[in-house]
DNA sequence: CTCGGTTATATTTTT
DNA sequence: TATAACCGAG
């Protein structure tokens, strides 16, 4: 084969094509040797184009066969971009190819490999709802206090703790609540393997510890991986860079077969996009990646292809403000364009109207109104919007919210039908063994959990065991699902579908409910998904595929040729890809989303909404480390989403939680280029002139905050998990409390802490406004935090 | 089991 | 404000 130092070709014949079009940056980077590699790839500098090139320039110069590379994504949605484009590109067929998510492409290997990875052939996928179920379960189970140990949280420390690489063995036991945690996390680990279920962390996390113990499957799958490219490098989290690591060596790591050639990553990203910290990204995998693999090659790509240089010149001067960048800056050769926009209104609904009027005014002058973004920090802004809109009779599509596999009448569906595949799946069977209403109440259920918990079997297994009235609904209801079982064996899966609807009741429930209209719709709308899933012969057995997206390995695997039926099939797809939001399609709608949710698309006109201290950038960023630079990623990402009109707004008063709050400004319009911004209001005026709230200094001392329940908990506790997590916790020293004005004139500043008649003690967040119009903001712990006038309240400091 | 009232709570989110 | 989760009564 060729060796990883083989020189690119001066002349590309019939690969010329291809090539062509491509800029230098984007064109060195596409012919890189097979060698680790990190592209720095700015927004809209054709990112997709490159991997999706390189992807294709390897195979055809025959640098490689499709078996033998890989690339991951995140998204579905990027995975099937990337096969669309490929498959236009290349003459053969795409699919078999490694390319998916991480999450599909573990689950492939683990099919591949279920026994090993001491899984049931038929292991079900928890959603992030399924697992926040089954962790209730072990929590009542162990009889602790759900107030304690609140679900949710309990979910978000476990799936953190896999993320990190940590087992329950691993978790660092600092206290008695930690402790718990981590009893916790190995009762939930016991359930789900006796049920035979996996989470979205467990996929990646058993996938990579079956690499890591196994030295002649890791050597196997180095040898075959050629090529591993990886999009969005900066939002990998620590699991998903040592995952990688199994299938790529390091220089001069030695494997058990022997020295390995060094795996070819060609890891594309940018950190001034890392928006996804606080659920576990690591941006500082892109340095140790150029570390660890001695990268030769960075390359970035910074010319953009998206948007006029008022908008660039923008994203790039906010973005300077941010420290320990990795260093690159967006050109255009498009021309300046319109100057950005900057609005202030007095309240949050005349913002609506403002961005209503404009909006519906760039689509009189011809813009689309689909190719119109509104763009907003948190989802409780939508709704003022949306009501303006709502109002105006202007279509708009909130994307966010429900997806179709997440809505309950399709979960309940998809329960009846993973019961078929796996009667042990205790989650599925909770769901429904009483929906429709069988007469089964909690009570029974109860006693039937206790039977299971006693004897260490599934709910399924222990219902020979109750006895009475119960014990024989209960009974029904397990041969019901094994009716179901029988009575579908070889059918498709339309045929499978339309028989679990009928004969469970659920749609003669839905049917029969008033508002059921609409689930009743969806649930045949689940069927119509089925359809899409289209059974070809191959193999010399039924083999199932879908349409596009191979990624979850539904294929008969290349090496292995193992098949799965059409029915487990259609359940992985459902929990892998959760599917669209409900969408108005097809309208010609306004876009409104959060600004994470605009990521990786692009507008021609985008409005930035809601422009405020303490929204954006959020107040709660102030406690996390590095919070303020992680909101400014956010609001860079958000400018180069604009492809030729930026409009930033804001507005002197919003309600929030049923107050009306005062913000000043965002910081992030100071940090803009006056230049490229035209002011259409004033921008002196009002009261948001001034000082910055909550970042940077601290709350001073006792405040009682920043125990900021970030997830990981685990941060250079060097105890297991990934041996070389080199850097430390960077501790950040607590800066000294930054001198503040003081509007109140009544001696107060942040930090402070006062006393107030009704609410008792506090401590003082922020100051705004002065004069008549002075507030602070005060944390009453147990009363929550608070906005008061100061010309009605009275505030007492209190020495400390 | 289902209804209605009460209470707590309130970033960002893919897989 | 507005939504979800929870509890007690019917």
């Amino acid at each position: 084969m060729l060796p990883s130092s083989s020189p690119v070709p001066a002349t590309l014949p019939p690969e010329s094509r291809l090539l062509a079009n491509l800029n230098p940056e984007q064109l060195a980077a596409v012919t890189l040797p097979a060698e680790p590699a990190l592209i720095l790839a700015g927004a809209g500098s054709g990112k997709t184009r490159v991997l999706t090139t390189r992807i294709a320039w390897l195979l055809q110069t025959g640098q490689v066969s499709p078996g033998g590379l890989m690339a991951v994504t995140f998204t579905n949605k990027a995975a099937k971009e990337m096969l669309t484009r490929l498959s236009a590109m290349l003459p053969f067929n795409v699919r078999g190819m490694w390319i998916g998510t991480f999450h599909g492409l573990c689950n492939r290997f683990l099919r591949a490999h279920w026994k090993q990875a001491n899984l049931p052939q038929t292991f079900q996928i928890l959603d992030a709802g399924d697992a926040v179920s089954a962790v209730k379960r072990v929590i009542r189970a162990m009889q602790l206090d759900e107030e304690r140990f609140v679900p949710k949280q309990v979910a978000w420390f476990i799936a953190g703790a896999k993320e990190d690489g940590l087992r329950p063995k691993d978790i660092e036991v600092r206290d008695a609540q930690t402790q718990k945690l981590a009893e916790i996390y190995q009762a939930y680990e016991d359930q789900c393997q006796r049920e035979g279920v996996v989470d979205f962390a467990e996929l990646m996390l058993r996938s990579f510890e079956l690499l890591r113990d196994d030295p002649h499957l890791r050597a196997h799958y180095r040898a075959r991986f050629r090529h591993i490219l990886v999009d969005e490098f900066q939002d990998t989290n620590r699991l998903q860079y040592a995952w990688l690591k199994m299938f790529a060596a390091m220089p001069g790591e030695r494997d058990a077969l022997g020295e390995a050639a060094t795996g070819a990553i060609f890891a594309v990203g940018d950190d001034d996009q890392s928006i996804y910290a606080f659920r576990g990204a690591r941006v500082g995998n892109m340095a140790d990646f150029e570390r660890e693999y001695r990268v030769r090659h960075r390359i970035k790509l910074e010319r953009n292809y998206r948007s006029f240089g008022n908008i660039l010149d923008s994203a790039n001067a906010l973005i300077e403000h941010n420290t320990g960048r990795l260093g690159k800056n967006l050109r255009t050769e498009a021309g300046p364009g319109e100057p950005v926009r900057v609005h202030e209104s007095p309240s949050d609904f005349a913002e609506a109207q403002w961005v209503l009027e404009q909006a519906e005014q760039l689509h009189r002058a011809g813009t689309a109104r689909a190719e119109i973004a509104i763009l907003y920090r948190s989802n409780a802004q939508s709704r003022v919007i949306e009501t303006a809109l709502f109002n105006a009779g202007v279509p708009y599509r909130v994307h966010g919210g429900l997806r179709f596999f997440e809505r309950a009448e399709i979960k309940h569906a998809l329960a009846y039908l993973r019961l078929i595949e796996n009667p042990d799946d205790d989650t599925s069977f909770l769901r429904v063994v009483n929906f429709p209403a069988r007469g089964i109440g909690a009570r029974s259920v109860e006693q039937l959990q206790d039977i299971a918990r006693a004897t260490g079997r599934s709910l399924h297994q222990s219902v020979g065991a109750l006895g009475g009235a119960a014990g024989t609904k209960m009974a029904n209801f397990v041969r019901l699902v094994a009716g179901l079982r029988e009575d579908t064996r070889g059918r498709t899966l339309r045929e499978i579908i339309e028989h679990v609807l009928d004969t469970s009741g659920l749609i003669d429930f839905y049917r029969a409910e008033r508002e059921g209209q609409d689930r009743v719709e969806n649930l045949e709308e689940l069927v119509n998904a089925a359809e899409s899933f289209v059974t070809v012969e191959g193999f010399g057995r039924e083999v199932v595929a879908l349409p596009v997206d191979e990624t979850a390995g539904l294929l008969p695997d290349a090496d292995t040729g193992e098949i799965i039926s059409p029915l487990a099939a259609f359940l992985t797809h459902a929990a892998l890809e959760a599917g669209d939001n409900q969408a108005q399609a097809g309208q010609d709608a306004i876009q409104m989303m959060t600004v994470h949710a605009a990521k990786g698309l692009e507008f021609d006109a985008v409005f930035i909404t809601g422009l405020e201290e303490s929204l954006f950038p959020h107040e709660n960023a102030a406690a996390e480390p590095d919070g303020l630079e992680e909101e400014r990623r956010l609001m860079y990402v958000a400018i180069t989403r604009a492809r030729q009109r930026l409009h930033l707004s804001f507005s002197q008063t919003r309600m929030l939680h049923g107050q009306t709050r005062y913000h000043a400004r965002s910081r992030f319009l100071a940090e803009l280029p006056e230049g490229a911004l035209k002011w259409l209001t004033p921008k002196e005026g009002g009261f948001s002139g001034g000082f910055s709230g909550g970042f940077g200094g601290g709350f001073g001392s006792g405040s009682g905050f920043g125990g900021g329940s970030g997830r990981g908990s685990s941060y250079g506790g060097g105890s297991s998990g990934f041996a070389r997590s080199a850097a430390p916790a960077p501790a950040p020293a607590p800066l000294p409390p930054r001198r503040e004005p003081d509007p109140s004139g009544q001696g107060l500043r942040k930090g402070l802490r006062v006393f107030h008649n009704k609410f008792g003690e506090g401590v003082v967040l922020a100051l705004e406004g002065s004069g008549a119009d002075a507030r602070a903001q005060v944390s009453f712990g147990r009363h929550g935090t608070k906005w008061l006038a100061l010309s009605v309240a009275k505030l007492t400091p209190i020495d400390d």
